[in-house]
Parts: structure tokens; C-alpha cells; sequence
DNA sequence: AACTAAGGTGAACCATGGTTCATCTACTAT
DNA sequence: ATAGTAGATGAACCATGGTTCACCTTAGTT
């Protein structure tokens, strides 16, 4: 279709890449109420420009929730490979949760601002990977003996999709560490 | 100060409960985005109405959540009534958060929709009344030696602000019975 | 250095939805 | 029954905030 569309201008890149920043910033601040006008006050742009890269509100939420979604699938890799040098796979599914947790505190907001949005935020790409990583990981630390065997890579979305966010850091890892029991404690009776 | 405020006419009583409802289930389906025309139809009032017993949106919401706190500590007062006539408490506290889980998805939405109004939604009456009552069933878990002794009312706090809403049924499930292993689980290593 | 289209600007437009208020209705008390 | 007031009505008002567009700026090119 597009015969090699010419590369985009040099600050247009820039200016897309500080929008996105701003929209998660605003977003992560101030939920699905952020406005177009302070997204791109933030961003220090007008609000023409946030149109001329996306056609609505509602794209760009999905857009921030893509590149978060990426981010996650990269992580989720990083550890992967990790465990394949030699890591104990249940301390970095430990470590990779407690980054997940960390990061949902943002990443919910902007999740939430997007459902609020009606945005279609199913089937990104980048989940894939992120998936396919996860159930290596998984495999890994029930193969070690440290997971249960019943878990799967929907408990982990069950995790990401529940992990609370207005809570103070103590909290969260409270909860984290009442999550980790259920996955790993070792079932005594039958 | 008021002296004996004289009794509220049969129906405007009668159409505060109806709004209340209404206000409820509309939320609970459209979150926030309810809009006061919507809540006031599906009440079969007009808009006008919703402003003589609530004057704005906020108030509303808020006295909502006011309702569910009243329901939730309802039931624990009862669960607590249980044990003490000889129910197990673990058995009984399950049950409970599985109720309470049910009714989060609901109950969420609403506080959802308060926050976001920036409604204060601390401190309700109802809710000294519930920690009391899950104070005892805590104590007397820990006492019958099903539950963890680290266990605390802020656990609780933990799973009703965390539980998972947008998840189908069979995930929140799975999800409580995750969490309860945590707070059951008897470590065996030091 | 001049050209030109990609990119940026922001005042103005408009839909949405919360809120008001002048007016009408119907409970309750006498 | 009737008065009198608490309560109900809903069209209209207005603020908010997403979106548009006619017009400038400037990066990239020759």
C-alpha cells in the first residue's frame, strides 16, 4: 500500500514521543479526567499537535497502553533469559511481579482511562511475546520444584489486572507476598 | 439543635430509596459516566428530585457508598454472631470475603465513581462497626489456629479495595482462594 | 538563499451533562 | 373538604472539555 512513506520530520518524532510521556504523566495523575489542554501544556505543545498525531483522545490512551504493554513484554523477556543463564526462576518471577506491581500504579490509571474511553485495547502485539515468555518462566519454576503446578498464565493476568493501586507500598507488598504464598505454597493434604 | 425535625412525607421517603437504587445500579453499569438524567429515569423521577434529596452528584455517590459500607458491616456483624453460636471462624470469613467479593463488583464502581468525584469517603459510621466485628473473627481465627497469626484488619481493607471486578467469575474465584492461602497458610520454615 | 510541504498553533465551536428555578402537584393535617 | 406546604417537575442555563480549522513556522531540500 504506502510505497516506503518518507520518515517523519525530526521534532515530529521528538513532539510525538513527549505527548505520549505527558499523556501517561496526566493520565497516571489524574485519571481519565487528564484533559487534551493539560496533556499538551505538559508536553509543551498545543493542542492542535496532539490531534495531528492522534485522531482522538481515545487512540492516544491506546497508544500509552501499547507502549506500557511493550514495556511489560520486554521485561517479562529480560527475565526470561535471565533464568535461562542460570537465575532461579521463582525469585524472578518474585522480582518481575514486584516491578509489575510498582509499574501498575501507573499502568491501571491509564488501563482504566482507556475502558473509560471505550478503547479497543485487546490484541496488542506485544502481548504475545509477553505471554509466551511467561509461560517459559512458569514452566521453569514448576519444573524447580518452587511453583505449584496449578498455576498458569492467566493467574499472572489475574495479578496485573487486580494488583492495587491506590494502596501505600507497604500494602502492595503485603499483598504481593499474600499472592506469592498462593502460588507457591506447597499443598500438604490432598 | 434541630428540635424533632418532623417526619419526611411518605413518598418523598419512599422515591430517596428508589434513587438510591437507581443511582446504585446505574453506576455500577456505567460507571462514573452515569449520568443524573439516567439515574433519575431509571428511579422514574425527574432530575429535579434527585437535587431536592441530594444536593449534587457528589452527595449521592457518596451516600451510596454510605449504604454498601452499612450492608458490609452488616454481614459481619452477623458472621461474627455465627461464631460465637459455635461456626467455625475460618469457614466463616471465607464465606464472607466470598460475598464480599461478589459485591465488589458493584461496590467498586461506586467508590470508583466517588473518588473520581473527589467525594471524602472516609470515616463512615458503619464502618467502626465492621472493624470491631472482623477484629473478633480475626482474633478468634488465629485462636482456633486456621489462621495466620500475622493476619490484621488492614488485610482485609487489602482484599476488599484489591478485589478484582472486571474478571469473570471462575478468575475471582480463583483469585480469593489465592489470597486465602496466604492468609491460612501455616509456614513450616522459620 | 529560496522554496514548500510537513508540522505546529490556539481561538473558536459544539456536545455533553451537571445544576437551577419558576411552576405545578398532591400528601397530610385540621 | 380545604388549605397550605413539602415535594415534584423539566425546560433552560452554563461550565467543562473534546475537537476543528484557517493560518503561521520551520525542517529538509535544491
Amino acid at each position: 500500500m504506502s510505497p516506503a512513506a518518507r520518515p517523519p520530520r525530526a521534532d515530529a518524532a521528538r513532539n510525538r514521543q513527549k505527548i505520549l510521556e505527558a499523556a501517561r504523566g496526566q493520565i497516571a495523575a489524574y485519571g481519565p479526567d487528564a484533559g487534551m489542554d493539560e496533556i499538551a501544556a505538559a508536553a509543551g505543545v498545543a493542542v492542535g499537535t496532539l490531534y495531528r498525531h492522534f485522531p482522538n483522545k481515545t487512540e492516544l490512551v491506546t497508544a500509552v497502553v501499547a507502549q506500557s504493554v511493550g514495556a511489560l513484554a520486554d521485561e517479562t523477556e529480560a527475565a526470561l533469559a535471565r533464568i535461562k543463564a542460570g537465575a532461579r526462576a521463582v525469585d524472578e518471577l518474585s522480582a518481575f511481579l514486584h516491578r509489575v506491581v510498582e509499574a501498575a500504579v501507573t499502568d491501571k490509571a491509564v488501563k482504566a482511562a482507556a475502558r473509560a474511553l471505550g478503547a479497543d485495547v485487546s490484541g496488542m502485539g506485544a502481548e504475545e511475546r509477553g505471554i509466551a515468555a511467561l509461560n517459559a518462566i512458569i514452566s521453569a519454576g514448576q519444573a524447580e520444584g518452587d511453583l505449584n503446578p496449578d498455576v498458569t498464565v492467566e493467574d499472572m493476568y489475574l495479578i496485573f489486572a487486580s494488583a492495587p493501586t491506590d494502596q501505600p507500598p507497604h500494602a502492595r507488598a503485603r499483598w504481593l507476598s499474600l499472592i506469592l504464598s498462593g502460588l507457591t505454597a506447597t499443598r500438604t493434604a490432598g
